[in-house]
DNA sequence: AAACAATGTTGTATATTTAGCAACAAGCGA
DNA sequence: TCGCTTGTTGCTAAATATACAACATTGTTT
């Protein structure tokens, strides 16, 4: 399908920018782009009418705009899942006594989309909204082996542990189906342990992940199966509200 | 200026959909902003390959795509004032036992974009990325206190205590602007009082505003002014970190 | 069942709109 | 002061988006 290209120019800025940290000027936009300054400048004036970027009144350089935050927060309320999901978050956290997550596939990545802190002192980013790759991290690899079976190209190393095998992958997705949930032994995060289950409709169509994540002390290697059943377990009861008949 | 045609139909095709809760077909879109469905199906599509929008494959009814809240996540990354006020949340925390909020102004109201819960056992939703009125909370009432001057256009009313005589609020925020905080009194939600002050830069620019908000039963009127106190000083210690210098 | 209505998508010609060039204004540094 | 960079604006050509129409698909009604 043949996209429109201005709206395509406009939208790809916002791209552009999301990487650039301090802005950009209306000269360097055009060039990454490879396009004339004053078109650059009537794309970004449009753009900033709608509150999707924000020049700075100084430096007269281009940000991204507080729309786009709004406009996040309208993604958030339209997904459903979101609030099914949150009780058996709360869950979660007073079963294993570990922070909770929701997450769904989104870019072939695993979108965060709600958390629920555990009462330890140690305190979370609020990390709602950020992507994390699938193949190191107990969400995404839960997403992976009960997904539509396509694998990430690429397998990026973030730790000593994480897998960049795609043969040893794929085994460890089988062993995943098998067993019901999945684990991230300090695969993404030094000193974190994951456990993480699917969430999937009346079809069996995978909708989601649930999960718990701690430090390595607490999650510990002998502990981690309890963790699992238990993850297994709330994320089936989950499904089970959503409509899933097992079977 | 002249903005793009193209590009602010595709912006205002987003607006439209974070209206419409259960998403929209190509023709509501059509419909809706004057064009052609055709114009509306390729505007839809450009903004979907970029993940803007997404496209429900069962009924074809697009909604916000998930780009919009890893867009969102990126303007929060870049909201400096956000980093140095988080340890300033946790003390309002701390100090006073509610939950602390940072706001800066965003389209003429008040943008939410931080959050520090209190230990209490009610919990708050996220609202990280809402906007709110300014006549009616506490920390919109004290960035209109220390901004520009500019007043609101229409003051609706939330509660019954809400202010809706604009000569009554601008008394009001003389008074905030002496005393240095502004106070909530169950003006936007019942049973909820909040205090909020400014933060500056070091020459006096309104950046934002920082504020605790509580249940009325805590935050008592005899006590509200203590918090107030507290609240005050901890903007005013935020604004000094930043670098203003009173006077 | 079958006709119908409504929806979403795809060609195509026209004409609107954008894009690039160039000139201009403004800020900064040498 | 001069030169350099940046951001914005007129203007025209030319590329692009638009509307019209036809088509495919789905769901509804009689």
């Amino acid at each position: 399908m043949a996209e429109i290209q201005t709206l395509a120019r406009g939208l790809k800025i916002l791209n552009l920018l999301e990487q650039a940290r301090s802005g950009m000027g209306t000269t360097e936009v055009a060039k990454e782009m490879a396009i004339d300054k004053s078109s650059a400048s009537r794309l970004l004036h449009t753009l900033a009418n709608y509150g999707f970027v924000v020049q700075d009144e100084g430096t007269a350089r281009y940000q991204l705009g507080p729309r786009l935050l709004t406009l996040g927060q309208g993604v958030l309320d339209r997904i459903s899942l979101r609030d099914h999901a949150r009780p058996y978050l709360y869950k979660l956290v007073d079963e294993t006594g570990e922070c909770a997550h929701l997450a769904i596939l989104a870019q072939r990545q695993a979108l965060y989309i709600d958390q629920a802190e555990s009462s330890a002192a140690l305190r979370v980013e609020s990390e709602i909204g950020t992507l994390s790759p699938l193949h190191c991290t107990a969400l995404g690899k839960a997403m992976l082996a009960f997904g539509d079976g396509a694998l990430p190209e690429a397998l990026l190393p973030f730790t000593q542990r994480t897998i960049t095998d795609q043969a040893v992958l794929q085994a460890q997705l089988l062993h995943i189906c098998q067993r019901g949930y999945a684990i991230d032994d300090e695969e993404y995060n030094y000193g974190v342990r994951c456990v993480a289950a699917p969430v999937q409709d009346h079809r069996g169509k995978l909708l989601g992940a649930i999960g718990i994540s701690g430090p390595a002390a607490r999650v510990t290697l002998e502990r981690i199966d309890d963790f699992g059943m238990i993850v297994r377990q709330v994320a089936a009861d989950l499904s089970a509200k959503l409509g899933y008949a097992a079977g």
